[in-house]
DNA sequence: TAGATTGTTAATCGATTAACAATC
DNA sequence: TAGATTGTTAATCGATTAACAATC
């Protein structure tokens, strides 16, 4: 898990497809896969597969292929799904209860501990066992939890603020849902999901003047 | 709006984010930008934007910059966001109510004109005014109907079956929230929303052994 | 006019693909 | 052993950045 530095994003991007794939390929008990097999499911090239893997070790075999179930273990490692995350989700609208009630994510190692609002109306309600608290609590709340992970479903106009709040308090992971950029320091990952944004692509696409 | 063909995806994927920063100028009442001034706001370099700008047309002017307004407007055509676009929800879970009840795609062109599910107990519910219909009559609705997008928030299983429903009846645009990759003709467009492709990436990143 | 800034070409950088020796 | 398939280097392709003449 340890060969070369420097991963691209790009690389690293196409892992989360290549995990659900091997996934699959466990899930119906297929033992071994060779590149070239992969890339006919998968849709990439045989040799960017065999590049990308390379990135983080000799998994392969000469002559036989890839085991499916340790080179899924070995993606699944390098995700960073053999650990657990504390999630917070700040904004119980739409997106944010969604998010909550959505759980695969607590079933694959993501554990959320706890909702903000705004909304004094939300307050006390349960999704999934969990409280929405006042957002005026946030602060106090990070102070004596440790959260890996908050996600954030504001509207954009609140999104930075809250944002320096929780990076304030040491969280090191941001899932932004709200359709902003936002202003972190270096060591903090953000990984957005701007839905209007991906739908401006489709609609763009859609108009094939290009 | 016609210059060069065979635009990148690398391009069209960026064309939101300059729609959603030159909205952000225009609301501010600012006239004028010169690439060097959007460069430091947008985090791309002066000359990825002049690249960019100059597949669609000479939008600039030598020594000015870019109209704001002018520009604004050539990208929101770019982006096909001067027509409207009549579109379903196929699955009432999370994430299709969250769509669903998610008014901003409304004002910008994108009229929900019906939702379907497979649970007989959401049939006939409102939201937004727009009732939930039984899955089995989907086909005969894009019989009667033009659809332009089909949102897919449907359980992965059920993904490619649903989709070859739409894409028989001739839906020329669908954006997929099922975590699979969808089989289709050439001339349909599908633009994913992987969220959990999209936390496994945050994990991964986290997990800064890269 | 002089200064500013574009549009565009050329140079660089990075990512993908091809090829093949190594080896299971 | 012979066949298959990897890991890895080299070649290609595409995207980004730099440079600058054109021109407002």
């Amino acid at each position: 898990m340890d060969k070369k530095k420097n991963i691209s994003m790009a690389v690293i991007k196409r892992l989360p497809k290549y995990y659900r794939y091997l996934q699959e390929l466990k899930n119906n008990d297929v033992d071994r896969i060779s590149s070239k097999e992969l890339s006919e499911k998968i849709g990439f090239t045989a040799s960017q597969i065999r590049q990308d893997l390379n990135c983080f070790g000799d998994f392969g075999q000469q002559g036989y292929g890839y085991n499916v179930k340790e080179l899924y273990d070995q993606i699944k490692n390098i995700l960073g799904l053999k650990k657990e995350y504390n999630t917070i989700i700040i904004g119980a609208g739409n997106i944010g209860q969604a998010i909550a009630n959505y759980i695969n994510f607590q079933k694959i190692g993501f554990t959320l501990t706890s909702i903000f609002d705004i909304n004094p109306k939300l307050f006390g309600l349960k999704i999934r066992d969990i409280e929405i608290s006042d957002i005026d609590t946030l602060d106090s709340f990070l102070k004596k939890h440790t959260v890996d992970i908050a996600i954030i479903c504001v509207p954009s106009k609140n999104a930075q603020s809250i944002c320096e709040v929780i990076v304030k308090n040491g969280v090191k992971g941001i899932w932004n849902f709200a359709p902003i950029d936002l202003n972190t320091p270096e060591n903090v990952i953000v990984e957005n999901v701007h839905l209007s944004e991906s739908l401006l692509t489709l609609s763009c696409l859609l108009n094939g003047d290009i």
